[in-house]
DNA sequence: CTGCATCCAAGGCGATACTG
DNA sequence: CAGTATCGCCTTGGATGCAG
């Protein structure tokens, strides 16, 4: 738990920032959202690096076209790198950026937020 | 930045994390998710408590539904609470809870992560 | 003042078939 | 193997009017 110092810092980063227009946290929630690309995240944070079919096959019920999609925007985002090798047949490979990487922290902080809440809520029952 | 140490510690975490079904982490973005959430919540944290109206006015763009609709979401997921004085007329007042405050320190490493690397970017041009 | 009911549009998402 | 093309649904969000 943050600090009561900390909290004041924070709120007024926060207060500055303008959520009606463009907004980080906005512009950085929309990276990370769609249905599919924390699964993809996942996948890649646990094997480092994955395949095409590699990913199809174990985030179960993505279809070509979502997959296909979903990484494509995340390589624009600049969260993980398409590394392509012209043998035969073609391979190509996935794998987190820095950038991406960076995501765990935050990815964990929402788990024990998320958590937090979930357990009070048990025990006040 | 996080230690190497701690990073370990978390991906371990993300690591038992399961992303196909539901993961706590998919569950908390669902509940700041929508297109006016953050904006009431980022209201919510500057005025500490605030009508139904004065929301109107401060969130440009939204409409009743819109602002009714994810005031309930909101307060179903605890985020907020609503106040209600049976006055003539009727006075509404919504704070945040503690579960609502508590995501300051995650909507601020958000903003840090995606500053961090539109700075590299402006930098590396 | 604080909402709800209704209807409507746009876009995310998905199934299927096809290609280099 | 690693995708693209096409089409259609369904959810999310928005406009408007009404109500306690």
């Amino acid at each position: 738990m943050a600090s009561k110092q900390e909290l004041e810092k924070y709120l007024n980063i926060i207060k500055e920032s303008n959520f009606n227009e463009k907004c980080p946290i906005k512009d950085a929630l929309e990276v990370i959202g769609g249905k599919w690309k924390l699964n993809i995240l996942g996948q890649l944070l646990r094997k480092e690096v994955c395949r095409f079919n590699q990913l199809k096959r174990d985030i179960s019920g993505i279809t070509n076209t979502m997959l296909s999609n979903s990484l494509r925007e995340l390589e624009n985002d600049e969260l993980i790198i398409r590394n392509q090798y012209n043998e035969m047949p073609v391979r190509v490979e996935y794998t987190l950026t820095d950038r991406g990487r960076n995501l765990l922290p935050l990815l964990y902080e929402l788990t024990i937020w998320w958590d937090d809440y979930k357990n009070n809520k048990e025990n006040s029952k």
